[in-house]
DNA sequence: AGCACA
């Protein structure tokens, strides 16, 4: 966990906010300058900002997210906030296409915001929150910001009050044994334990699983290259399960790929998000 | 849970 000094960057997705904006301390994002907002549109008219919380909740670094009904024709758009640019960029890769309401067929269109949401998160406030421009039609679409999610899972809400800059792995780092101590020294020494990612030796190149049938390692490439220190991605085993192995240059860059992309689904896949670990062996150098 | 290429 120690000093990873450098971001990772992309030329391609280094979109600079417009100046004209204060982003103070109380802001939620964390590089000040660089869009962490994403604007999502495709999305059914029916669509309940519960629904968009659940899509973006699980994305590593998610803040909040708001359902906006513009008010032109039923066409409905939602933003995504999160705490950096990458975890925005990350969650826009693995959620962009995928299709959303399997009966319509409709597929997520997902892009960064013109502008960051400026809504900061009050204590009061509840994770999702929706604005209604429509003019006359009943509101019956009004949603309590309260936690209605559907499905209930361990979530702490009250621990994400306060990311303001710089949080690097805001996730559950430490979450089996004590080893954290509160002065600050992290002991990460505990021989009868077995590791805390539930993975083994650490590896710069990464072992991919859960691919649906017919992921492409283009696709994959597009999700990992924004990752510094990438080098390349192979697919292996076709038949049934395909896995894939991708290669970074050093062993930081691919945890720190393998945390901000792990469980995120790819537009192509058919089951869940991907599972993501250390490659038992590295890469051979082609 | 599934880890290849040489």
């Amino acid at each position: 966990m120690a000093g990873m000094s450098h971001q990772p960057y992309d030329p391609y997705y280094l979109a600079v906010a417009p100046p004209m904006q204060d982003y103070g301390a109380g802001f939620a994002g964390g590089e000040k300058g660089l869009i962490n907002t994403l604007f999502v549109s495709g999305l059914p008219d029916d669509v309940k900002a519960r629904e968009i919380h659940n899509l973006f909740r699980r994305r590593p670094g998610f803040d909040s997210c708001q359902l906006k009904y513009t008010g032109r024709g039923n066409q409905v758009v939602a933003f995504a906030t999160f705490f950096n640019h990458q975890s925005a960029i990350a969650a826009l890769h693995a959620l962009n296409g995928v299709k959303f309401d399997p009966q319509s067929g409709s597929s997520l269109h997902i892009e960064l915001a013109r502008s960051n949401s400026r809504r900061k998160r009050k204590p009061g406030s509840g994770p999702y929150v929706v604005i209604d421009n429509r003019s006359n039609e009943a509101s019956d679409a009004r949603e309590p910001s309260s936690n209605d999610d559907g499905d209930s899972e361990s979530e702490d809400p009250s621990k994400d009050d306060n990311h303001e800059s710089g949080n690097e792995d805001d996730s559950e780092t430490a979450k089996s044994g004590e080893t954290t101590g509160a002065d600050g020294t992290a002991a990460v020494e505990n021989l009868s334990e077995k590791p805390v990612d539930g993975n083994v030796n650490p590896c710069s190149t990464l072992f991919i699983a859960n691919l649906g049938p017919n992921c492409t390692e283009e696709e994959l490439t597009q999700a990992l290259s924004q990752y510094a220190g990438f080098k390349m991605v192979k697919i292996r085993g076709r038949s049934g399960m395909p896995v894939a192995f991708a290669d970074f240059e050093e062993i930081e860059q691919a945890s720190k790929a393998m945390e901000e992309l792990q469980g995120s689904q790819l537009a192509s896949s058919d089951r869940g998000g991907m599972n993501i670990e250390y490659a038992r062996s590295k890469m051979r150098k082609h």
